[in-house]
DNA sequence: TTGATAGTTCGTAATAACAGAACTTGCGAA
DNA sequence: TTCGCAAGTTCTGTTATTACGAACTATCAA
């Protein structure tokens, strides 16, 4: 098994962000992992798409954050515990994270309550 | 040939947005476009990659620039003319279009002065 | 040692991107 | 008018990506 790599935050580009997160899977684990308190294992977003998604998907959507530079992971036993690289990420690239994540956050809030009020009527 | 259609801005999606940047040629278009003081024909770019790219795929990729949101184009004669729609982006967004495009051009500037370091050397 | 759990790797089938060639459209000169 | 050119578009085959299932590795615990 091929040891965890993480790039370099000055290796790290926009353009390869701006991919991983056009993913709405990849996106929205950035998202949960961003909100959440403590490192969180792969397995605990299996169901993050509304169906189970197989889990060498999974992985390697995990593996494409982490190649990216978005998220750091590390092996405890058989688990892998993921967090966010949020601080360097903020440093290297300002305010650009912060403010797609929260336009996607909006974004499903405004989903959410315009599909409420479709079922209203 | 097809009408050119222009989606409404209540159908723009982040992930739709963040896809069409993720790609070098497309965001360089966007973000040379958002500089530009007047509207664009698709072929001032065909130099925009270092190499001459070809029209058929220009024109792909004004296509997906156009469909996401990004940008509004209007036939006159032969020609296609091209804006970014960045008032209607903002009011949707906020910043966050903003914020990238600023980190890409602060990217590129970094990655122009290291290769003159280099040069140097 | 065996079983169970977490994640990875590999092979393949479906999908999307790219570029060349042929085509459409609108102009402007002859 | 008609010819030719310039700007884009569409079509098509090739190439590259993606997603999934199946087989695999690694670790822990009974």
């Amino acid at each position: 098994m091929k040891p965890l790599s993480h790039p370099k935050m000055e290796d790290v580009t926009v353009e390869g962000i701006l991919y991983a997160f056009s993913n709405p899977v990849r996106i929205r684990i950035y998202a949960e992992l961003a909100a959440a308190e403590c490192t969180q294992i792969c397995s605990a977003y299996r169901d993050i798409a509304g169906t189970q998604l197989p889990k060498s998907t999974l992985s390697q959507h995990f593996a494409i954050l982490r190649e990216t530079g978005l998220i750091r992971s590390e092996r405890k036993g058989t688990e892998l515990h993921n967090a966010t690289r949020c601080d360097e990420l903020k440093e290297r690239f300002g305010g650009m994270i912060e403010s797609i994540i929260g336009a996607y956050i909006e974004q499903n809030a405004r989903a959410k309550k315009s599909a409420k009020k479709k079922k209203r009527k």
